[in-house]
RNA sequence: GGGCGAUUAGCUCAGGGGGAGAGCGCUUCCUUGACGCGGAAGAGGUCAGUGGUUCGAAUCCACUAUCGCCCACCA
């Protein structure tokens, strides 16, 4: 193709789709167990099927998506596998909003069977807006191998795996307080209970006394206990308080009344009572509280539950039976002050726990759960993590997920939900518990709850690879290359998956893991839908292009948060225009031949492209991409556009345009794992054979390492960028004539600074212009003299201070005795070598005085 | 209450024991045949504060302040 008929701007929208396309069509991301190859493999978190990808996503793509590239641009059998999760609650929940919004039922006006079935297709067509985005991003995952946590295989892994950890004793059912969700009507774990500091009211609250014993010994006729939720008192079995708070030794044991119920309840003590707080006594209410479950544990008394489901007052609370609990706490409170059994009402600031789907303060509630034994499946995960056989970026979250490993209480996995796995646990009539795929047999009830969502996706590397099948895919890709993953889900997913990894395949289920940042909205907060301050990454494609936000994204990835730029797009944008005007530049050259006779800058920029390939290629195996991106940038543009593009034009070898071509190329290749759309377009502009998705990776080739070009090219650039800077300031324009002391690349000094070199300049007058080490002089009119005086003082001033700066340091013995050898010599260095400047610039001076 | 992290140019952010970096924005100049989504040259920062370690601290340590995030059963 000729370069002028190219437009001078690379086209994302007639581009992007094509290349998918081919891609595709050529199988370019299929990888298959390969007896020559070694495995790359990475699986896709799978994103929840409940809707659009967010500005997450589209950062973890773009990182998957450049490691996977990368690995299979180097050989390697890469497979990047994909998926999407069935997302138990929060699908539920999305349905249950439209069922409503839409019809005015709810799930139960519909039955299960009708539910799941709207679910399933809910599901099946959010499924297919999320596979497009990820098309539009450009992922290059091995579609065959997409994956749904729904799917019959899948379905059969994640039954199989809860019947083997029963068999093994590692699950049992469970009565004890859970957090239960009144609005979804099901218990969740604790990771999905978000606590939110609330202003509300600690509530004195009376029971008399009716053991006929008279007051207590303050005086008062009944006990005073502080709660925050006085609605729970219907369910109190006791009173208690700290064994050596000696202001309540004589009520230990008294009988006291909770009113409205009619309870007679005793007062005991127990060690976990705080003196400090409130009065000291404590009510307890097993049936509503963690705490109060476990002092009745202790004190063997018999729970009593006030709630209904759905949050409402059941049978046993009296005359407030049916109200909903915010009702039945005022009227509660209204009817102690009726009757003076209310005491003081203070403001009392605590954290009150929401459902992390739907929001509905959550209520701890004493049900019968399926509970997973953590201890025994966190204790090889941790030794796993301590051992480092995952490296986890950065290391600092591989001892948070220890730490948490080691704190782990055990996991609630039933849901009282629809929407999900449902758990393979039979009953048969007279009592016998079953857990098995299928039914056991005629006359056995399966258990009604489904499985935690978390519980199917911490299976997700191996079901996903075949297991329990022992898959050649399993066994060629398991344990997988890396996880990427945003690191709020570090402990709900990643440490499960080790967990379940270890104790499935007797392996870690992946190699590394990268924690990447989470992208915040604009203004730094959270991007949130509620807040309307979402981005959605698709308007950003359409804008800037799937490439230009990519290289945005990965350019301010780190460890940090970032608040998003548009700014970052913009920057991948004009990158992609640099890089395609540049490949209009390579283009001109039509005759393209290896020659040897390589200059000076011809081995500079190879040494450059090499020391490049080198320093990006670690960066990205060490997932800096930020840090990467800027390697790759700056190399490209400040180094091969901004220099040797120009060196081409004004001071070429006969080995120019080959080395042009070269070095393009491997940008090309370098780059394309992070914009495989760009540069896939321009490697086919520029004639490649093959696609630039099947080409190899560069190497290094350290036959192309050059000191001595690397040294004279940059004091060339130096020498060069000083006459710049001379015209500039001086308003200096056309050719001038000069020479500089100190080895630089003449021919290219010449061309790039518009001087032509002479021999000798006696006599006449010369700006003296400092490069490094370099001093450059410049041959000036009259009128330019006084000028340069001026400007000769001023960097005068500059290098005696640099001069003044190195003996000070240097006659400071302590430096020269303990700072490292290197250090001293090159400060001695810097010393000598601005004195001799120094000499120059005083001399010159003195001519012109 | 514990833990982790941040505080660097007007803005968004890198960096990290031996003379402060990028992009955007700003100033001046340039319709040079790759590119104005461009080129050249600039201005702009006691790297939050205080103390310490060190020959040397923006960088390591301690404390303080401000802002985030995570974890935790004080009713």
């Amino acid at each position: 193709m000729n370069a002028a008929e190219l437009p001078k701007t690379y086209d994302h929208r007639a581009v992007e789709g094509r290349i998918y396309a081919e891609w595709e069509r050529l199988g370019a991301f299929e990888a298959d167990p390969s007896h020559d190859e070694d495995p790359y493999c990475i699986v896709l978190p799978p994103p929840n099927v409940t809707g659009a990808l967010h500005m997450g996503h589209a950062l973890n793509g773009a990182i998957q998506d450049t490691l996977t590239r990368r690995a299979r641009m180097k050989g390697y059998e890469a497979l990047w596998l994909p998926g999407v999760d069935h997302a138990s609650i929060a699908l539920q929940n999305v349905v249950e909003r439209k069922l409503v919004r839409e019809e005015g039922k709810t799930r139960w006006d519909l039955g299960r069977e009708e539910f799941v079935e709207r679910c399933r297709v809910f599901a099946e067509e959010a499924r297919s807006q999320i596979l497009g985005q990820l098309k539009r991003l450009g992922a290059s995952v091995d579609w065959r191998r997409l994956r749904y946590t729904m799917d019959d295989h899948y379905i059969d892994s994640v039954l199989m795996a809860f019947v083997k950890l029963y068999e093994q004793g590692l699950i049992y059912r469970g009565r004890r307080i859970t957090n239960w969700c009144p609005r979804d009507r099901s218990a969740i774990s604790d990771l999905e209970v978000n606590y939110e500091e609330t202003n509300g009211k600690l509530y004195g609250l009376r029971y008399p006394f009716v053991d006929g014993k008279g007051p207590a010994p303050d005086g008062n006729e009944y006990a005073q206990v502080f709660s925050t939720r006085p609605e729970t008192m219907l369910g109190d079995v006791a009173l208690v308080v700290n064994p050596d708070d000696e202001r309540y030794t004589d009520l230990v044991g008294r009988k006291v009344m909770v009113p409205f119920v009619e309870r007679e309840i005793e007062v005991f003590v127990d060690e976990y009572v705080d003196p400090q707080f409130g009065t000291g006594v404590l009510k307890v209410t097993p049936a509503h509280d963690p705490n109060d479950f476990e002092i009745a544990n202790r004190l063997r008394l018999e729970p009593v539950n006030v709630l209904n489901p759905d949050g409402s007052i059941n049978a046993n609370g009296g005359p407030f039976e049916g109200m909903k609990r915010e009702e039945a706490r005022a009227a509660v409170v209204e009817r102690l002050g009726e009757m003076g059994m209310l005491g003081p009402v203070r403001d009392y600031r605590f954290r009150v726990g929401h459902c992390d789907r739907c929001g509905t303060v959550i209520e701890p509630w004493l049900t019968e759960q399926w509970w997973v034994s953590m201890r025994e499946l966190a204790e090889p995960a941790i030794k796993a993590l301590e051992r480092k056989e995952i490296t986890v970026y950065p290391d600092s979250w591989r001892r948070e997920t220890i730490r948490w490993l080691e704190n782990l209480h055990d996991w609630n996995v039933s849901r009282q939900l629809w929407w999900g796995h449902r758990i393979p646990v039979w009953y048969s009539p007279e009592g016998e518990v079953v857990a098995s795929k299928e039914s056991p047999g005629e006359g056995y009830e399966q258990d009604p709850d489904v499985l935690d969502t978390w519980f199917s996706s911490a299976l997700w590397p191996f079901a996903t690879l075949g297991w329990p099948v022992e898959t050649e895919d399993l066994a060629y890709f398991y344990p997988t290359s890396l996880l990427s993953t945003a690191r709020e889900i570090m402990y709900l997913w990643v440490a499960r998956m080790i967990m379940m990894g270890l104790r499935f395949r007797g392996d870690v289920p992946f190699e590394k893991v990268n924690v990447h940042s989470i992208v915040l909205a604009e203004d730094g907060t959270k991007m949130s839908k509620s807040k309307g301050n979402t981005i959605d990454p698709l308007d950003l494609f359409d804008e800037y292009g799937a490439d230009a936000v990519r290289f945005g994204l990965l350019y301010q990835s780190s460890t940090q948060d970032f608040a998003y730029s548009y700014e970052r797009a913009d920057l991948g944008r004009s990158f992609v225009t640099k890089l395609w005007n540049a490949m209009r530049f390579v283009l001109a050259y039509t005759h393209v031949e290896e020659v040897r006779e390589a200059s000076t800058s011809d081995r500079w920029i190879l040494s450059e492209l090499n020391r490049t390939v080198r320093e990006y290629d670690r960066l990205l195996e060490e997932c800096e991409f930020s840090e990467a991106m800027r390697v790759i940038y700056s190399f490209a543009w400040n180094q091969f556009a901004d220099w040797y593009i120009e060196i081409a034009k004004a001071a070429p070898s006969p080995a120019t345009p080959h080395v042009l071509r070269e070095v393009f190329s491997s940008i090309l290749k370098l780059l394309h794992p992070v914009m495989p759309f760009a540069t896939e377009e321009m490697a086919r502009v520029l004639g490649a054979d093959e696609l630039l998705v099947r080409q190899g990776f560069p190497e290094p080739d350290t036959s192309l390492h050059d000191e001595e070009a690397e040294e004279l090219l940059e004091r060339t650039k130096r020498a060069v960028s000083a006459v710049r800077s001379f015209r500039a300031e001086s308003r200096v324009e056309g050719r001038l004539e000069g020479r500089v002391s100190g080895e630089v690349d003449l021919e290219v000094f010449s061309a790039l600074a518009g001087v032509r070199p002479v021999g000798s300049m006696d006599g006449s007058a010369k700006a003296t212009l400092l490069a490094g080490d370099a001093v450059v002089e410049i041959s000036l009119t009259e009128e330019l003299r006084r000028g340069e005086i001026k400007r000769l003082q001023k960097e005068i001033s500059r290098v005696e201070g640099e001069v003044a700066r190195s003996r000070g340091k240097l006659s400071n013995e302590k430096f020269v005795e303990r700072a490292p050898a290197e250090v001293v010599s090159g400060e001695r260095e810097k010393l000598s070598a601005n004195t001799r400047v120094l000499e120059t610039l005083n001399r010159r001076l003195d001519e012109y005085l």
